[in-house]
DNA sequence: CTGAAAGCGCTAACAA
DNA sequence: TTGTTAGCGCTTTCAG
């Protein structure tokens, strides 16, 4: 396509080596005279010479690239935190590729597999679902990787998570110190491990207080419909136990949804209920700021991430995984 | 590092050649038998062989990937977006790479330069700010691209955009329309062509019905900072024109402010104004019902950057760049 | 101080 | 029906 190292060498009468090294800056290291180094330079920027990667990686053996797998971009809170990652990896120099896994086991499966055949040097994933041989086998291989938000307790592996159990119950004790005694559970994706922590959560804090856990007040959503399935099983909930008088939503989504249903039904939300909420978003601080909120460390998620992956690249064998349980802050 | 072509053909006693043509599928279009592609085909599964894709692309000289380039992946409009995109190249049978130039002229350089390096087969492009060398360098080779939501209207170059003016026209027609006389103008980021786009269809709007436009009415807001001065902004512009019976807001994150502003400052924004917004974001319907909202074709937009891309890279020489401005929907 | 040449893992023209 | 071999563009050992 463009100019080659050969091309810049061949305009200087000097051969491929001799460009190489100076232009990789180990110039003086290998004892060039200033002069060939500041012409070979000049004329290579001149030329417009930029190297081939793919050649250079092919012949390094690594790629100083990459790359995170996350359930949706579309995501608020997977895009911050795609932000966060790419804002570390290029501060500490390396190239980072954003995929999607659009929650599918199968194409992060293929997502793995392909990465992985593109040579990126390591992998930070928010893992799916029942995914498994892909992770195994990168475990069996040494493969570098780290999970972040997610993880398979079950396997020895890096990985960057919050104390999911631990915050859930804390906002829901402030319900019940708020004088809740009738707490609605609103969660979905109930198969993932992190949103059973945050039923646990919810669980314990009731059980500490004597609560009496009554299962017509958990409501559990498909998350392919929930936008829809939520309204009918609001409606249902709110028959059934008219005396609800707190919530709490496993996630940020799902308290969007039922102050929008709120709104649609002209429930005065704000006089009848109290909420808490795992993580937030835009605007429900607006709809409904007494809401107790666990604050996700998004940015420092994504930055341990990276430094953890880097370590475990930069030490070739002998390594153990290591394990983060970030705290999250909460909002009153 | 893991199992090689040669290890395979080694195992089978045959040659890389045999095994590479079988397993890119090209084997009976080649004339093998039956049962060594089942053969190698079996022993390559079972020994895990998985394609070097750095070596395949370096020899084929194309990567069978393509790049996308965003200001902000935090941004929800931008990450929908990105997803849009993805799912399209996915579809195409390309692997996409998000990356995010933190609206950074800078950055967005040298992404560009990265990426081409790194041989992505090519770019979709949000472009910045003033950038320019790299992209009037990527014309200059024949490089393909495509702009996506932002354009240079003075180059010659694939995009895919939307009718910025046109729509803002409308949405601000139809505030009038309702008796409003005295429209406040919010907009930000004023150096982008597309806010200058958005602009001229509200002057264009008032023009048209009459109405003289008055400077005191129109805010420019700096990006960088616009939650915090927005409230100094709005402050001021009441106290300055008490009579402003309308909004328009450039980019869904002002009406978002601007309401979490009244609410603040416990103004019953609803009663007292109308509202058009260019795009929209989550809660905001719950917020303004009433607010008119062109809603941008984000999903559409993704598709046909990719197909352009795609024709353009298969063309390889006499290619004709094709521009597209794609229709808002408007929500009343 | 600088160059020749082998090699990274794969593809594909050319033989056989 | 299968094998040989010369690249793809770059890095780096080993000679000079």
């Amino acid at each position: 396509m463009g100019v080659l190292l050969k091309d810049v060498a061949k305009a200087l009468n000097l051969s491929k080596a001799t460009v190489s090294w100076i232009l990789s800056g180990k110039g003086d290291e290998k004892g060039f005279s200033e002069a060939t180094i500041k012409l070979v330079k000049e004329t290579a920027a001149k030329m417009g010479y930029s190297p081939n990667l793919l050649a250079r990686s092919l012949s390094l053996g690594t790629t100083h690239t990459v790359a995170l797998i996350i359930p949706a971009i579309g995501d608020t809170f997977y895009s911050q935190m795609a932000q966060a990652v790419e804002k570390q990896a290029h501060q500490r120099g390396y190239t980072l590729i954003i995929s999607s896994s659009e929650s599918n086991a199968d194409k992060e499966r293929r997502l793995i597999s392909a990465l992985r055949a593109q040579q990126v040097d390591g992998l930070i994933i928010a893992p799916s679902k029942g995914e498994d041989s892909a992770i195994r086998r990168m475990i069996k291989d040494h493969y570098p990787f780290v999970f972040i938000d997610r993880y398979y307790p079950e396997l020895e592996t890096n990985y960057v998570i919050v104390d999911n159990e631990g915050s859930s119950r804390e906002i829901v004790q402030r319900l019940i110190g708020d004088g809740c005694r009738r707490i609605a559970l609103m969660t979905t994706d109930t198969h993932l491990y992190v949103m059973s922590r945050r039923t646990n959560g919810y669980l314990a804090a009731l059980k500490e207080a004597g609560i009496d856990v009554d299962p017509s007040l958990c409501v559990g959503l498909d998350r392919a419909r929930y936008r829809e399935a939520i309204v009918e099983e609001l409606d249902a909930l709110l028959a059934r136990c008219p005396d609800v008088d707190g919530f709490f939503f496993s996630t940020h989504y799902l308290a969007l949804e039922t102050i929008r249903y709120f709104i649609k039904r002209g429930i005065d939300y704000r006089k009848r209920f109290r909420f808490a909420c795992f993580h937030t978003t835009a605007a429900l601080d607006i709809l409904a700021p007494e809401m107790y909120v666990t604050l996700m460390p998004i940015e420092k998620m994504g930055t341990m991430a990276v430094d953890i992956l880097l370590d475990n690249i930069a030490s070739k064998e002998d390594y153990r995984p290591q394990g983060v349980v970030l705290e999250n802050t909460i909002l009153s």
